[in-house]
DNA sequence: TGCACGATGAAC
DNA sequence: TTCATCGTGCAC
């Protein structure tokens, strides 16, 4: 049995004020590349044992679709890509390297086989250690393969628009360690915020 | 059932 | 530049 919840209005202590500002279905079920560019600046969010940790996104990856080489989802469906080929607005999280979590959000509509690669954030709550890498970032958000497939509409994990929104100016680059993807090594899916001392790799 | 190989991070 | 370390995908 819950416990009954407080009037609205009398609650104390949010994990995250109005549930307005988390970010719709919507948001996720469009082009990739619109998804990685406007997913800069958005706060990310997880409530695990009552604490609340919340971190600036300032560094993605964007990853197309099974025609990109350099995507999981180019294997085809499998096991683990089906969560990249599922519905928009999902965690994608998996083990690299037998030791470190990386963390993408599902974009376009199911069986797509797209994906955002979230590279590095600036801290805002209770975050512990460094930010600055998709390993790292999974390690202080306490991210791990338990939330693989998690619906980012959840509660306790998701994405929301900040309060205050800061302009900024969106860099493109190549995407790291991808380089056995031939021309798709290439292309500039990489993007952060210009200048901002939290991106991995300026 | 075995094995090559990472969308990394840290040490040297 | 090297290496830790293990789940996944595919060969056999």
């Amino acid at each position: 049995m819950a416990p009954p919840k407080p009037p609205v209005g009398l609650r104390g202590n949010r994990p995250y004020p109005p549930a307005v500002r988390k970010l719709p279905r919507s948001f996720y079920d469009r082009d990739t590349l619109t998804v990685a560019r406007e997913l800069l600046g958005k706060h990310l969010v997880h409530v695990r044992a009552g604490v609340t940790r919340i971190g600036r996104i300032v560094e993605v990856e964007a990853y197309l679709g099974p025609h990109d080489l350099a995507a999981h989802s180019s294997k085809g469906l499998t096991e683990r890509t089906k969560v990249m080929f599922g519905p928009p607005g999902h965690a994608y999280v998996y083990l690299i390297y037998g030791m470190h979590h990386c963390m993408n959000v599902v974009t376009e509509r199911a069986g797509h086989g797209a994906a955002v690669l979230l590279r590095a954030l600036e801290p805002v709550k209770n975050l512990e250690g460094r930010t600055q890498g998709p390993g790292l970032l999974c390690r202080a958000m306490q991210i791990d393969r338990s939330l693989n497939a998690y619906d980012l509409l959840s509660d306790d994990f998701f994405i929301a628009t900040p309060s205050k929104v800061e302009r900024h100016m969106v860099v493109k680059r190549p995407r790291i360690g991808v380089d056995y993807a031939r021309h798709w090594a290439k292309r500039h899916l990489r993007f952060y915020i210009q200048d901002n001392p939290f991106v991995s790799r300026p």
